[in-house]
DNA sequence: CAGGATCCACTATTGGATCCCG
DNA sequence: CGGGATCCAATAGTGGATCCTG
């Protein structure tokens, strides 16, 4: 299996993405020696290692985004035949523990969201995955109204995990950065601070940016 | 049939509106001798015309809110077994040839706005008409926030219909304040100014509280 | 018709549950 | 597990259609 170098520049990078809109899924697959299950459902999250290794993205990355040098972040779109985005957009694990010690300037949010690379992907239930097209990328910063909002939703989440109200972190939470489970089932579970100096157990849980707000951006509306 | 003579004051008309709380509709039709039809399909407004006699409402006032010399607007809200709002709430026909020429400030909306006596009714399917129960009455007004968000709904729709954009004007529009047909039927057509000096043909329409909206403010979320 | 509203088929959104890879 | 995400049942929202009274 193939893996492109990383691209030194922001415009080596972008031409790159540029370059992969109108291929399908199953030619950069292909080119690149991956092989693709027939079912979707077997196939999350398998486009977006796919963009990584096309576009030269440091495999593997924790704290970081995916380039590293160029501190961008990759984030493949599922989107409609009408071109607006499916689904929402996972951006990282919430560090419970860590979550009320950390400002959002230091986040791993923030360093995710400050400039991303959102390349769309075709996500029509109709077409087979292979079929399924790369569109034009978007180089992306939030503006400062966006950065105000994301980081009152960051906080609010802080605030309520500071007072032990873990249990409170539900999905309806958040404007543009909603809180949603993550992990492999909702049998899984992490140690979170409780109200006083213990801890409970509860289910893990990620950011994602809302479908609304990707959209958004996608729409140009700034 | 009787009608209550209008309230002297805000405190009679709360004092009213408490008490009518508890009462079922059937009883209240009845001591009014106001006959109730079995079927709730043709029941609509019914409630509301009740509650205006039971409380003293002016009748028939039109561009003045119901309590003309208290400046209260009365409005029944439809309520599920828990409580929330079910539906939109009917605020004012929009008069699409002189929305451009008025100010919030001036308008009916603001007129029927500024002061609000909701008056919850059970609307849960499953209870017969005559069986639900009036609930606990709210006299609302609202916010800076929330004028300032009802005044920016108004305007987008006042820009809307002076642009001659009378066909964007869809219930998609508005954080609380909604468009939505208002008509007998969706026959019914209208004049509306088009982009130039000549004028359309268009579906009549008002202005509703969004349901989330209501909810909120029965919820006392302020 | 304007004011009092609700019905309801359809679509869009939500958010909890789940899946692959290394 | 953490990073890459999507699935899908249930709920909420939409808005056209409709109904009564004066």
């Amino acid at each position: 299996m193939s893996q492109a170098p990383p691209p030194r520049s922001e415009e080596e990078l972008v031409r790159r993405a540029r370059a992969l809109a109108g291929w399908t899924v199953g030619e950069i697959a292909g080119a690149h020696g991956v092989a693709l299950p027939a079912d979707t459902t077997r196939a999350k999250g398998l486009v977006g290692q796919l963009a990584e290794r096309a576009l030269g993205a440091s495999a593997g990355s924790l704290d970081e985004p995916d380039f590293v040098a160029l501190g961008i972040e990759l984030k493949t779109l599922p989107v409609r035949p009408d071109g607006r985005p499916k689904e929402s957009t996972f951006v990282c694990s919430i560090r419970l523990a860590d979550l009320p010690d950390t400002d959002f300037e230091d986040s791993l949010v923030w360093k995710k969201l400050r400039r991303v690379l959102f390349v769309p992907v075709e996500a029509d239930p109709a077409l087979a995955l292979p079929a399924r097209r790369f569109g034009a990328p978007l180089l992306w910063s939030p503006s400062s109204e966006e950065r105000a909002v994301l980081q009152a939703d960051y906080e609010r989440v802080a605030t309520l995990v500071l007072r032990g109200e873990v249990e409170q972190l539900t999905g309806h939470l958040g404007t543009y950065l909603q809180v949603r489970p993550k992990a492999a089932d909702s049998r899984a579970r992490r140690r979170a601070p409780d109200a006083d100096d213990g801890f409970i157990w509860t289910g893990p849980r990620g950011f994602y940016l809302r479908t609304r707000f990707t959209a958004r951006i996608l729409a140009g509306l700034r």
